[in-house]
RNA sequence: GGAGGCAUAGCUCAGCCGGUAGAGCGUCCGCCUCACACGCGGAAGGUCACAGAUUCGAGUUCUGUUGUCUCCACCA
C-alpha cells in the first residue's frame, strides 16, 4: 500500500483534477432532448477584472448548482463569457496611454479600437484562467464575450427593433454627465456621496419693483444659465410679482418670474432660479413654461465661449436643430475657466456687487461617477433613450405572477420598487469602445437612418453624404440580452429552444437594478419569456471588521492567494458555510483554516479506509449481515442525503454544507470510525468485509453529496475508492431510499452513544486519564442492546470489560445514569461517597425541573387538545425518558448511601 | 422623505414548516488512543435588543420602540 501524506495537499491535487476534468470533456453540453435541461448563465466577468471575492462567492454557487444537478442527470449548461464594459475599459485603456503621453484623439477611432481589442485579448483570458482555479464547471466551448459577433447582432437586432416601435428615440434631455469620462451616464450609475457645501442666498433685482427677491442656491456658477426665477402661484408673498421680471447679476439680462409648482413656498424663501440646461428639476420648469435653454458649461467641464456658441447657433440657423436644443452663451470673461473655477470667479463678482446676502453651511448629496467618482454635472445633451414605461409594465406583471422568483423573496419589492421608478433609460455614451450605434444622419437632408446593416445612400434624399453615429451604447445594453444572446437568438437555435429560459441567475443585490430587471424586461420583449425562472441574491463579503472591500482601502483579499494557501475547495467551503441567501457575510481568517482542516479530516479519514481495504475491494455496495453500528450509519446517511437535497432545492446552500460538515466529522468520523475499528481489527473475516464494505459505501456517497461544494478532494478520493464510473462528477447523485431507515436500530445506537458520553463525561470530572482502564457495569431493561453493543464501551469508554446484569450490588463504584441504564464503575480507590452523592442529587434536580416541564405542558389541556398528535406524543416520550433517568437516579441515590 | 436588512454564547454567524437554543473560532480541563495535534475526549458560557399582541406554546408570526447597516428618491 503507498503512502499517503498526513496533510491534504490541494496544490498537488486540484490544477490535476481540473485537467482531467476538461480532457473528459465533462463541463460540455450538448442538446440532449431526452433530459431535462438545467441552464445558468454566468454573470459576465468585465474584462479587465480580477478574480475578487464577490466572484468567487457569485461562481461558487453558480457551480455548487450546477455540478448538483448535472449529477442528477439534468442537460446542465453552465455557459460563461466576459464582458467589455465599455466605460471600464476604456477608462483604463485611455489611463495606460496617458502613461505613453497619447491620447485617443492622437490615435484615432480604428487604432484605438485596435489598442482595445489587444487589451482584450491580453487580460479578457486572466478572469477565465482564474474562474478555472475555483473549480468552475462552465462549458468553456460555448464561452461568449458581450462585444463578440453574435451578441453584436443581437443588440443591432434589438435597437432596430425598439426603434421600429418607436421605444428607443433621441432627443435632447438632461442627462447625467462626468466631465471626467467625458460621456454621459445612466440614473443607474450615478452614486450620491454626502459632501459639505455651502448654501449661497443671493439678490436679484425686480425690475418692476426695484426690490430685492431673495433666492438661496448650491451652486452658483449656473447663474449665468438662468432664464427663469420661479415662484408657487399660490404663495401670498409674491403675489404682487406674477407677470415681472428680475435682473440676472452679473449678465445685466432680464429674465421672467414664473410660477411652478417646483417652487415650494415652505422652503428658504420660496423663491428658485431655474438653470433648465444644468439642472433636472429647472429643466422641467423650462418646458413647462417654453423657458429657454442656455447652454453655459463644455462637456468637458469648463465654461462656454464664443466658439462654442457659434457651433450651437450654426446648427439652429442651419434648421437641423431638435427639439429642446439648447443655446450655448458666450460667458466672456468666464469663459474657458473649469467649472470649479468658475464658481470662485461668479462668487467673488457677486460679492463685489452686493448680490451676496448670506453663506450657510451646509451637507449635501452630490452625483458622483461610478467609475471615477467625480461629480456629475446635470446637462442637456442630444442622447439615444429607451422609452421604459411600456416595456416595464410587462415585466412587472411577469415578477408580480411569479414567473421569475427571486430568493430571498424580499428582493421582489427591491425589484419592483426599481421597475416602477425607473425613467426613461439614457443608452447613448460617448465613447468608442462598445457597440457603435445603428444609426447613420444625412449631412444633406437631415434624415435619420436606423439599420442592421451598414448605410451609404441616404434612403431619403439618396446622398453619398451620410455618416454613422459617433456613439457607443451603454455596456448593461449588451449585458441585457445576455440569456438569450449567448444561446443565438434572433436566431431560433436547437440551443436557444433547448436552454431557454434559463433557470437560475447567480447575483448580488447590488445589481438588480442595472441588470436583472434590464434582462427582465428585455427577455419578455423579444422572446416573449422570462429569462430566468429564479434569482438568487447572496449578499457582499466583507472584510473582517464587516467593511466592504475596496481598492482604496486596500482591505480586499485575493482569492487566488487564499486558493494557493488553502485551496479551493477549502475557499469555497467558507463561502458556502453560514451564507444564507442575501445577507452579507465577513471573511475571516479562522473560518478558512477550519475549512482546511475539514478538507484535511476528510482526507484523513479516507487514508484510514484506503489503508484497511483489500486489494480487490469491490465497488461500493450494501453488503448482507449488517451490525447494528452499520444500519445505524446507513439509515443517518440516508437521512443526510434527504436533507442535503431538500436544503439544495430550497437555494439553503449554506444548511446543506452544515449538514454534511457534521454528518462527515461528528458521526462518521467520530463514531462510525472508531466502532469500525473493532472489527477491522478483530479475527471475523465476514465482519472485517462487512464493515470495510460500509465504510466505503458511507464514504463514496458522502463525497457525492459533498462534491458540490469541494469538487477537487472529494474527486481525488473517489477515484481512489472503490468505484463505478470515471469521475464523480458524472457519478449518479443520492436518493432517499425509504428501505435504508432502521428506526429502531437508530434508537439503539442513542442509548449506547448517550451512555459513552455519560461514562466519558464522569471519568473526566473525576480525573481518570483514558489509559486507566475499568470494568463497566451496566443495569438496564434495555440490556440486550446494550450486550451487542459491548465492545463499543471498551473502545471508546475506556472500559476494561462490560458486564450486564439485572442487579448489582455496588461496592464503591461511581454511578452514572442515563434515561435507560445506570452504570457503575467500580473504582474504590477514586471514590469520594459525599462528591459522589453531590453529583448524583445535581443530576436529579436537573431532571425534576425537566420532569416538571414536560408535566406541565402535558397537564395544560389547551396543550393536548390542541397540538398536532405529533408533538403530544413526542413530549410524552421525553417526559417517559425523563421519568426513568429520576428512577435509576433515586436507585444509585440509595446505593451509595447504603455505602456511606 | 420612501423601502429593506440586521440585533442569538467572548468573537463571527446558522437556526427551513412556531414545540425546553446550534456551529466555527476563542476560553478552561485532560489526552502524542495504531486516519488525522489542521487531531481526540470533556467542560464552562445565552431572559435569543426592548415593549406589547396572536397562540396551548414565540428566537421563530404581527405591531411599536431603540440601535445599526444598506438601497432608492430629493434637497432649488
Amino acid at each position: 500500500m503507498k503512502d499517503i501524506a498526513k496533510i491534504y495537499n490541494p496544490s498537488e491535487v486540484e490544477d490535476r483534477i481540473y485537467d482531467f476534468w476538461v480532457k473528459g470533456n465533462y463541463f460540455h453540453a450538448e442538446v440532449d432532448e431526452n433530459k431535462k435541461p438545467y441552464t445558468i448563465v454566468i454573470p459576465p466577468p468585465n474584462i479587465t477584472g480580477q478574480l475578487h471575492m464577490g466572484h468567487a462567492l457569485d461562481n461558487t454557487l453558480q457551480d455548487i448548482l450546477i455540478r448538483w444537478k448535472r449529477m442528477s442527470g439534468f442537460d446542465t449548461l453552465w455557459l460563461p463569457g466576459t464582458d467589455h464594459a465599455s466605460i471600464a475599459t476604456e477608462a483604463k485603456i485611455v489611463e495606460a496611454m496617458r502613461k505613453e503621453g497619447i491620447t485617443k484623439e492622437d490615435l484615432g477611432r480604428d487604432a484605438f479600437l485596435e489598442r482595445a481589442w489587444a487589451w482584450k485579448e491580453q487580460y479578457g483570458g486572466r478572469i477565465v484562467e482564474q474562474l478555472k482555479k475555483l473549480g468552475s464547471s462552465c462549458d468553456w466551448e460555448r464561452e461568449r464575450f458581450t462585444l463578440d459577433e453574435g451578441c453584436s447582432r443581437a443588440v443591432n437586432e434589438v435597437f432596430c427593433r425598439l426603434y421600429e416601435k418607436d421605444l428607443i428615440y433621441r432627443g435632447n434631455r438632461m442627462v447625467n454627465w462626468c466631465t471626467c469620462c467625458n460621456t454621459s451616464i445612466s440614473d443607474a450609475e450615478v452614486e450620491y456621496e454626502e459632501q459639505d457645501g455651502k448654501f449661497w442666498h443671493l439678490l436679484y433685482t425686480v425690475k418692476e419693483t426695484g426690490e430685492k427677491l431673495e433666492l438661496a442656491t448650491t451652486r452658483p456658477e449656473t447663474m449665468l444659465g438662468d432664464t427663469a426665477v420661479a415662484i408657487n402661484a399660490d404663495d401670498e408673498r409674491y403675489k404682487h410679482l406674477h407677470g415681472c421680471h428680475v435682473i440676472l447679476p452679473l449678465l445685466n439680462k432680464e429674465i421672467p418670474i414664473v410660477c411652478d409648482e417646483h417652487a415650494d413656498m415652505t422652503k428658504g424663501t420660496g423663491v428658485v432660479k431655474i438653470t433648465p440646461a444644468h439642472d433636472p428639476n429647472d429643466f422641467e420648469v423650462g418646458l413647462r413654461n417654453n423657458l429657454p435653454i442656455v447652454r453655459t458649461f463644455t462637456y468637458d467641464g469648463r465654461l462656454t465661449g464664443a466658439e462654442d456658441k457659434k457651433i450651437a447657433d450654426e446648427l439652429i440657423a442651419s434648421g437641423r436643430a431638435t427639439e429642446n436644443e439648447p443655446e450655448v452663451l458666450d460667458c466672456g470673461k468666464y469663459a474657458g475657466l473649469t467649472i470649479s473655477e468658475a464658481r470662485k470667479v461668479i462668487l467673488a463678482d457677486l460679492e463685489a456687487g452686493g448680490y451676496i446676502k448670506e453663506v450657510e453651511p451646509r451637507k449635501h448629496e452630490v452625483g458622483t461617477c461610478y467609475r471615477c467618482h467625480r461629480t456629475i454635472e446635470p446637462m442637456v445633451s442630444k442622447q439615444w433613450f429607451v422609452r421604459m414605461v411600456p416595456l416595464a409594465k410587462p415585466a412587472i406583471e411577469a415578477v408580480e405572477k411569479g414567473e421569475t422568483k427571486f430568493v430571498p423573496e424580499r428582493f421582489t419589492k427591491n425589484y419592483l420598487n426599481w421597475m416602477n421608478g425607473t425613467r426613461d433609460w439614457c443608452i447613448s455614451r460617448q465613447l468608442w469602445w462598445g457597440h457603435r450605434i445603428p444609426a447613420w444622419y444625412c449631412a444633406d437632408c437631415g434624415e435619420v437612418i436606423v439599420s442592421k446593416a451598414d448605410v451609404c445612400t441616404c434612403s431619403k434624399c439618396g446622398s453619398k453624404n451620410v455618416s454613422q453615429d459617433e456613439d457607443t451604447l451603454d455596456t448593461w445594453f449588451s449585458s441585457a440580452l445576455w440569456p438569450f444572446s449567448t444561446l443565438g437568438w434572433p436566431d431560433e437555435t436547437k440551443e436557444l429552444k433547448h436552454y431557454y429560459p434559463t433557470n437560475t441567475l447567480v447575483t448580488g443585490y447590488d445589481i438588480i437594478g442595472f441588470w436583472v430587471s434590464r434582462m427582465i424586461f428585455s427577455a419578455l420583449e423579444y422572446t416573449g419569456q422570462v429569462p430566468f425562472d429564479t434569482v438568487l441574491i447572496h449578499g457582499l463579503v466583507r472584510d473582517a471588521q464587516g467593511r466592504k472591500m475596496s481598492k482604496s482601502l486596500g482591505n480586499g483579499i485575493d482569492p487566488l492567494e487564499i486558493i494557493e494557501k488553502y485551496g479551493a475547495d477549502a475557499l469555497r467551503f467558507s463561502l458556502a458555510t453560514g451564507n444564507s441567501p442575501g445577507n452579507d457575510m465577513r471573511f475571516l481568517p479562522e473560518k478558512i483554516e477550519a475549512s482546511r482542516n475539514f478538507a484535511n479530516k476528510l482526507w484523513n479519514a479516507n487514508r484510514f479506509i484506503l489503508m484497511n481495504l483489500d486489494e480487490n475491494e469491490p465497488a461500493p455496495h450494501i453488503p448482507e449481515n449488517l451490525a447494528i453500528e452499520d444500519k445505524w450509519i446507513i439509515s443517518r446517511f440516508n437521512k443526510l442525503v434527504k436533507n442535503v437535497q431538500n436544503s439544495l432545492e430550497n437555494f439553503e446552500l449554506g444548511i446543506a454544507v452544515q449538514n454534511l460538515y457534521d454528518f462527515i466529522w461528528d458521526v462518521f468520523c467520530d463514531w462510525y470510525i472508531e466502532i469500525a475499528k473493532i472489527r477491522l481489527n478483530g479475527e471475523d473475516e465476514h465482519a472485517r468485509n462487512t464493515a470495510r464494505a460500509v465504510l466505503v459505501y458511507v464514504m463514496s456517497n458522502t463525497l457525492k453529496l459533498l462534491h458540490p461544494f469541494m469538487p477537487f478532494i472529494t474527486e481525488e478520493i473517489w477515484l481512489a475508492l472503490p468505484h463505478d464510473g470515471e469521475s464523480i462528477m458524472i457519478s449518479k447523485w443520492c436518493e432517499y431510499d425509504e428501505r435504508l431507515n432502521f428506526p429502531a436500530e437508530e434508537d439503539a445506537m442513542d442509548l449506547v452513544m448517550d451512555a459513552i458520553r455519560a461514562i466519558r463525561n464522569r471519568r473526566n470530572e473525576m480525573n481518570v486519564p483514558p489509559s486507566k482502564k475499568a470494568k463497566v457495569v451496566i443495569v438496564s431493561e434495555k440490556a440486550e442492546i446494550f450486550g451487542s453493543c459491548a465492545a463499543f464501551f471498551e473502545r471508546l469508554a475506556s472500559a476494561s470489560e462490560v458486564e450486564l446484569t439485572e442487579n448489582y450490588n455496588p461496592d464503591g463504584a461511581v454511578t452514572v445514569v442515563t434515561d435507560a441504564a445506570t452504570i457503575y464503575i467500580p473504582m474504590k480507590e477514586l471514590m469520594d461517597f459525599s462528591k459522589e452523592l453531590e453529583r448524583l442529587e445535581k443530576d436529579l434536580a436537573k431532571a425534576n425541573v425537566d420532569k416538571e416541564f414536560f408535566e406541565k405542558k402535558l397537564n395544560n389541556p389547551g396543550f393536548v387538545a390542541k397540538a398536532p398528535e405529533k408533538v403530544v406524543a413526542e413530549q410524552r416520550e421525553q417526559l417517559g425518558k425523563v421519568l426513568e433517568k429520576i428512577e435509576n437516579l433515586l436507585a444509585g441515590i440509595e446505593d451509595i448511601k447504603k455505602q456511606m
